[in-house]
DNA sequence: TCAAAAGTGTTATCCTTACACCCATGT
DNA sequence: ACATGGGTGTAAGGATAACACTTTTGA
């Protein structure tokens, strides 16, 4: 098994499509933005994506090329996040079904150009997860969605499965004592599919036993598993924010506290402690003062201040889990 | 470019070769393992790479099938890891290139089966990264390491250059103020490999200014990237271990807290104070005790321990590094 | 009796959270 | 004057890291 042809390999990849797709994404003002493909006549958008070219030295080299030329976005920040292959992303060709498989990038860009191609516009990520956002209370939605899970929860077979059931329901959706966690946006929507409460799972194959009256219809849709990739980004994206400084490839080269702080909130959909997201911030060393102030605000101008770049990689990533390591020797 | 033809991608498809491989980890005793395939002529060893089968619905149980058969190893957990697909994957085909695409997984087994197949071996994974294990202070290897890197960083043009390679290297590499930090395996060793220190870059295409004599021999060496695959591997372990109860999935029913210790400490090449070590695993109700207690080892018995099961999901991921969100509205 | 490993307890320190309060500006 | 946002101080509580020390077994 150890040395697989090159004959296999290539053979196997006849029945095979790939492509990169990407999340582009934005914050401007207090909320943050996908830059999404609308369709003509399909009413779900799709994510930007476009062919495996093999002229670039590396895939992600390809992603850029392609994406700067079709949406004149210059991409910062790039990475990698997953590649999607479930056989659901099947797609019948000429004359066989062929496995589609799609590798998805992350991008940051630091601001929504304005939409030059007709087809593409920024849209408030919340438009697709609308229960994602916490930064004015708890989402309506929130209320239906959590009574079709309680149901859920009830419909289990044995006790077993029920315990099973209403464990993964409290961690995903934050009830009981355990706390609303806004990087769980993943397995929050896998969820919902899984039991049938997003369309699509309709869509894709219906299990007999789960109707498709109950279906969340709050929430933009995508087209194929777009809206699944999107999770995964903005998970992913909410995770990384808390331990390296990704949020400063969304600013504008200068900015104030208060700006910082609103990306910081659009992006974990949660609203922060003004004092201390101050306090935290400046005690790592990310930004310096610029001489300048704000202008044209409502209350006092504010200092303006630029991200240090000079501490790219640092960051002592504090915060291990682990019982700090014996010192030395 | 929203309607990409499926004719496009799947002509795209036709230049690639597309492969699964898998670092399979496992822990016996105080030792991290992973499964190597061994070639007959080449020195190097290889991960277990399969082909993508078109027949399974997710590409995670493609990989599960062919390796509990090639192997004979039941898989536990397992989770993706990156697509590798740089051009320097590129192989020869009958007559023209064709892109290598390579999706790389984690797998966790819970014992080192006999190996029945001759040509694999489970290997102690510091073999291959003897840099990576200060569990007996700090590796030898490591001093000449430090002598190349702080060349490569006066070797820089001007000032700004030598401050930024200067900042990435006690970052990498625990210098200065800086340190060491367990996860950074893979930025470790791409740095190794950007600047030459690896046999991997002068095999890959070797750049006019680095030289091969100044090379680190110490480490075993694996075909095409597959070094770099296990080093993303051990980096997201280490990682992982630190927020989700991963190194259940590789200890067997039961265990004591000895055995947990040197578990975590064999992924992660650090050592751990004992007590902190326990409390911290007691507090977070990870485990429950078996009634038993341990037999035959050196000193007094110790209590056997188990891992709770129930407790699949939950934890609330503590130790986030942004202020906590205001509570409730 | 000694070595080896299992356990228990305690302290100083730092980080996080949560308040309370004052300052500067435009309307 | 007051609303809006900028900015400082600080005290309580919790988590860590680092010690010191006792207990139980096998050889």
């Amino acid at each position: 098994m150890s040395v697989r042809t090159q004959q296999q390999a290539i053979a196997a990849s006849r029945e095979l499509a790939v492509d990169l797709s990407a999340v582009i994404v934005c914050v401007t003002g207090d909320q943050p933005q996908i830059l999404a493909i609308r369709s003509e006549n399909d009413a779900a958008d799709a994510l930007a994506s476009g062919p495996l070219e093999s002229r670039h030295r590396t895939l992600e080299a390809g992603l850029r090329s392609w994406v700067e030329s079709q949406t004149h976005q210059c991409l910062g920040y790039v990475e990698q996040l997953y590649t999607f292959g479930d056989r659901n992303r099947m797609v019948v060709g000429s004359n066989r079904r062929v496995r589609m498989l799609s590798i998805g990038y992350l991008a940051l860009v630091r601001e929504a150009r304005p939409e030059n191609t007709s087809n593409t516009v920024w849209r408030n990520w919340y438009q697709y997860f609308p229960w994602e956002d916490w930064r004015s209370g708890k989402p309506a939605v929130l209320a239906r969605i959590e009574r079709q899970l309680r149901s859920w929860v009830a419909d289990a077979e044995g006790a077993g499965d029920r315990r099973a059931r209403a464990e993964r329901v409290r961690a995903c959706f934050g009830l009981g004592n355990i706390r609303w966690s806004d990087e769980r946006v993943l397995e929050r929507y896998e969820l919902l599919y899984e039991i049938g409460l997003v369309p699509e799972t309709h869509r894709d194959r219906a299990p007999a036993w789960c109707s498709a009256d109950d279906v969340i219809k709050e929430g933009a849709l995508m087209i194929a598993d777009h809206r699944r990739v999107l999770a995964t980004a903005i998970a992913r994206l909410r995770g990384k924010i808390k331990y390296r400084p990704v949020v400063f490839e969304l600013m504008p080269p200068t900015f104030t506290f208060l700006n910082l702080q609103q990306a910081v909130e659009a992006l974990a959909g949660l609203l922060m402690h003004k004092s201390n997201f101050r306090r935290l911030v400046e005690s790592q060393g990310l930004v310096e003062d610029t001489g300048e102030v704000s202008a044209g605000a409502a209350g006092r101008p504010a200092r303006l201040l630029r991200y240090r770049h000079d501490i790219l990689l640092e960051r002592p990533v504090p915060g291990a889990r682990l019982p700090q390591a014996l010192r030395g020797k």
